[in-house]
DNA sequence: AATATGAATGTTATATTATAACATATGTGT
DNA sequence: ACACATATGTTATAATATAACATTCATATT
């Protein structure tokens, strides 16, 4: 990288990384599909879809529920956001394509969202399941605590 | 167990041990929480909250929502029942008390439910929280895809 | 028994989350 | 220019859940 490259912010690099998977994939990322990715990855933390259409409704008024739904269900589909099953929510991929089992830290207090994968969950997922004669499709595995900062 | 005493069904005997655990612990398990307890028994697999509605309603025509959704607030609190978060639907806990952490397997296409308990799972959240100075409360942890029974 | 109290339930209204169904537009290949 | 598939627009409504306040009920105390 050269010294005159700008660092870029995460969500700026999330929105690279999107581009290059779905260029890759034969995926369109549409105009709209991109302004809610960047709605999605402006604010830390979690994202409720009606707060999103309410911001999208500042660039496109025209924009509706199915709008904001059939978005979200196409960037789920490809692994560019995850939705937290356990707050309605949704939430951007820090790492699209590489996806092993993920899990979601959730700080009850401050409504941080902590990503993280692990050989360990992966694991457990494919040998419990194995031990019950099941085949794993999609996994949900969300733990809501408190995070380091809040308990000071 | 003596030889005359008749073997208890799976909701029979959650059903008892409903009210053993609330006897033990000052809880009160009103009439409308053990219908509720037993309706939620009654159907295999998960129920959707107004489904349960539908069904109390024959039995009780003045249930409204606040009504099953309060009795399903006692029923989680107290361990009674799950709520599963990735299906917004509710199932009865088979060993309330003993409650490490438990996840479910959920068959997709016969919507069959598999409540497993597993220290293997409570040791990964126990050790991933650590290792992100994370204190964990609640764990969502619910597995889809397709039972043995449905690969056939 | 009368009364006070808190917990549980009843009741009305509404908030929040999500999808069905059909119409129109847009991009791509022929 | 045309056909086709995919994406988006639009209207309506379904499904899930809670707020706020009124009433009832159990029980503890007097």
């Amino acid at each position: 990288m050269s010294k005159r490259q700008k660092k870029l912010s995460v969500s700026e690099e999330a929105l690279k990384k999107a581009e290059d998977l779905c260029e890759v994939n034969g995926l369109k990322l549409t105009k709209l599909r991109k302004q809610v990715l960047k709605l999605i990855w402006k604010k830390p933390g979690y994202v409720k879809a009606y707060d999103l259409l309410d911001e999208l409704q500042k660039i496109d008024p025209s924009a509706k529920p199915p709008t904001i739904y059939r978005t979200l269900d196409f960037l789920m589909e490809n692994g560019l956001i995850h939705k937290l099953q356990s707050l309605n929510a949704f939430i951007g991929c820090l790492h699209p394509n590489e996806h092993n089992e993920c899990y979601f830290l959730i700080c009850d207090s401050c409504q941080k969202i902590e990503e993280c994968c692990s050989k360990k969950i992966n694991n457990v997922v494919l040998s419990t399941s194995k031990n019950n004669n099941f085949i794993p499709n999609k996994v949900t595995f969300e733990i809501a605590g408190t995070c380091q900062n809040c308990l000071n």
